[in-house]
DNA sequence: TTTACTGTTGCAGT
DNA sequence: AACTGCAACAGTAA
């Protein structure tokens, strides 16, 4: 489940259900997964409580008392809550049990996330070492930095914003969402656009991540997100909609791979190349 | 039954 | 250094 508006909604549902707890107990079934490995990464977060839920491009960041964790979800990650009994769960991977009697589950079927416990004074490492773009709103998103960067790549444009260099969360869904926003073509080479394309796109990757927040993220092909439904698909013009007329033109959305990601656009609206 | 596809990223090899 | 292709894995759909 897993673009920067999903790990949002996440981040905000966790808030609610797991801020302040004590972890009694964390049991690791997939031991592949973390960092360091599975005893040592255990034994670090016993007796700690949780004392924030935050997050960095697509990371999770569950704050401890004395450290913190780095959950990223990759595909298919996912978190359970349980206030009783623990339903059996093939794909569990980590189980959190909480002093009050409470659990979350981390799920996660293709088995690529991955969970990192950090000392306080490491996250800044942690994190440069990433190369992470800035957090894409107003405050932190400048539109200059960004030009700048576009103007020094030949790369196409979509798989360029994949990277999460110039801007941190876009992922399949919204990177195709905020090029068929601003009218570009993915595979417009990122030093041609013109300065007015490079205005819409920078201003649709803030404006199309907001909306995908404020509809708690996209519900698709799999259910539940902590229990709550993001409504972001009902939004979505081109992503899946292979086919379905374009919501400007009318014209047939299409779709072909680009980098070896399926890549959804109106040939109509998105010129430049095609 | 095979093959292609899937909200990702890191690494080896140009 | 920048960029490309592919592997890590399991399930689903055609």
């Amino acid at each position: 489940m897993p673009e920067l508006p999903e790990v949002e909604s996440v981040r905000t549902s966790l808030e609610q259900l797991v801020l302040g707890k004590t972890i009694a107990n964390v049991s690791v079934f997939y031991p592949r997964m973390m960092r360091p490995h599975a005893d040592e990464f255990a034994s670090a977060l016993l007796g700690q409580h949780v004392s924030a839920l935050r997050r960095r491009g697509k990371y999770l960041i569950l704050e401890l008392s004395g450290g913190l964790i780095v959950s990223h979800l990759r595909m298919s990650g996912k978190y359970f809550y349980h206030e009783g009994e623990v339903p059996l769960d093939k794909h569990a991977r980590v189980q959190f049990d909480f002093s009050d009697g409470s659990h979350l589950v981390y799920q996660d079927v293709r088995k690529f996330g991955t969970m990192d416990y950090l000392n306080k004074d490491e996250e800044a490492a942690y994190f440069k070492s990433k190369k992470l773009g800035p957090e894409p709103v107003q405050e932190a998103f400048f539109y200059q930095p960004f030009i700048e960067g576009l103007k020094r790549s030949s790369r196409a444009i979509k798989p360029y914003l994949l990277d999460q260099k110039a801007v941190a969360g876009l992922g399949n869904i919204y990177v195709d969402e905020v090029l068929y926003q601003s009218r570009i073509h993915p595979e417009r080479p990122a030093q041609s656009l013109s300065q007015k394309e490079a205005k819409a796109l920078h201003q649709a990757i803030i404006t199309v991540l907001a909306l995908a927040i404020e509809k708690g993220g996209s519900t698709i092909r799999t259910y539940e997100n902590l229990g709550q439904k993001g409504s972001m698909q009902d939004y979505l013009q081109v992503y899946g909609r292979e086919g379905q007329p374009c919501r400007r033109c009318g014209h047939p959305i299409e779709k072909f791979k680009l980098g070896g990601r399926g890549t959804h656009i109106c040939p109509q609206c998105q010129k430049g190349r095609s």
